[in-house]
DNA sequence: AAGGTGAATTTTGAATTCAAAATCGACGAT
DNA sequence: ATCGTCGATTTTGAATTCAAAATTCACCTT
């Protein structure tokens, strides 16, 4: 692992610290060691520990007082809560979208839109995923509200990990794609309403599909009980 | 100013550098020199630093990467963009709090309503307010969403300045409070979809009033270039 | 006199140090 | 043998220290 870049050091700190508890890379509800997250970053623990502070303010970390951090757990209410906030903020995106989008805009969506029915075709979920993620990003950032923007995108992070599911039902990913003509449709008759009624169903749908697939942490307390045995 | 208890020192410092904040105390877009306020705190940089960061991912402080931190400055796009989000969380909210919400629950929203009745009939702008915000704060719990009312909390924070200015048309107060009415009486209905619409309507006419009322700063980096001006 | 140069000072960023709290482990009592 | 207690070790929290960057200001040049 190379040594993180000197310059700004607290803000590669909160980066890579990030990057490990989202991709997974440090499991949920584990215990995070200072020295040897020090270690590995190559950096003394001030920094380190400024970063952490920073993570549990996003909610990705949680401080025991004297007693260090744990990567924070996701419980299924967690990520049910998370989505339904994330529903309606994209929703709000949609409408706005509708009032500022450019054409240009519409034209590049559509074409993200295609490339996305290519990977659907082909059954390649991850290609989908990342389509499916700048399509959504897009239409936010078509907003042009900075503050809608990192709302949503600070809820996004939290959830990562339990967003991108391996298993999804064939019929419903078949219809999350007629869902998304529908959407496009709405954004080119720049019909705010329909779009926010169709954005919301659309994410809501993909609640169920989330919270039932992978392992779920009971509950950040039961899972602070359990891991240190107190 | 007392010296601050020893036990939680990082936290005790975030909260005390955000109602510094958000009460104006530290006005927006002044230099803060790190020396001065852990003379202040009474307390040394490290914990101080620490919580400048976390403020600055709250998105109440500005960093500049060797050149010291600074107030976030409050634009009128800002204020109407972050209204626009909240106002949408509180008509979510809404929509919950019809589902979730207890008789009990209801009875004493009412006493509220009424409580804000007699501050509106005596003219009572800070005590309106105060009642005004016990309300939506109360609707936001009934919604059992914690991740939908942290949302909401953060960005109320951030615009807590400008959010509760002085002179309010008269019209415009009235029109509130009937509105308060409507959005009490869908609650009972359990109507969730007239309750989104109500309180989002409310929610946007604020907008109005707030940003033209108290003078802001025209944006960050202009804020940034008559600095000292503080 | 105006503007630029460079050393002294201040301020920031991060490592180190120090103290307190918690955890671990051995020993002893029941 | 198990439980509890006391001391050693580890880990955390915060102050201090040290180095680097930015700012200030005197001085020099034109």
């Amino acid at each position: 692992m190379t040594l993180i870049d000197r310059s700004s050091l607290h803000a590669e700190v909160v980066a890579r610290l990030r990057t490990a508890i989202v991709d997974g890379e440090l499991s949920p509800g584990s215990r995070i060691n200072e020295r040897e997250l020090c270690e590995r970053f190559g950096v003394s623990r001030t920094p380190l520990r400024e970063a952490l502070k920073v993570m549990a303010s996003e909610g990705l970390v949680l401080l025991l007082p004297n007693r260090g951090a744990r990567v924070a757990t996701l419980t299924r209410a967690d990520i049910e809560d998370t989505f339904t906030v994330m529903a309606c903020l994209e929703a709000l995106s949609g409408e706005l979208a509708c009032a500022h989008i450019t054409e240009e805009q519409i034209a590049e969506l559509r074409a993200l839109h295609y490339e996305m029915l290519a990977h659907h075709a082909r059954r390649d979920l991850q290609a989908y995923y990342r389509l499916n993620e700048r399509i959504h990003h897009m239409i936010l950032t078509a907003s042009n509200n900075p503050v809608l923007i990192a709302t949503h995108a600070g809820l996004a992070l939290r959830i990562r990990r339990a967003r991108y599911v391996a298993d999804m039902p064939r019929d419903w990913w078949d219809q999350a794609v007629r869902e998304h003509e529908q959407i496009l449709d709405a954004l080119v008759r720049r019909d705010g309403a329909a779009i926010a009624v169709l954005l919301r169903r659309h994410l809501e749908r993909k609640i169920d599909i989330m919270a039932d697939s992978t392992g779920m942490a009971p509950s950040d307390a039961d899972a602070a009980k359990t891991s240190s045995a107190a």
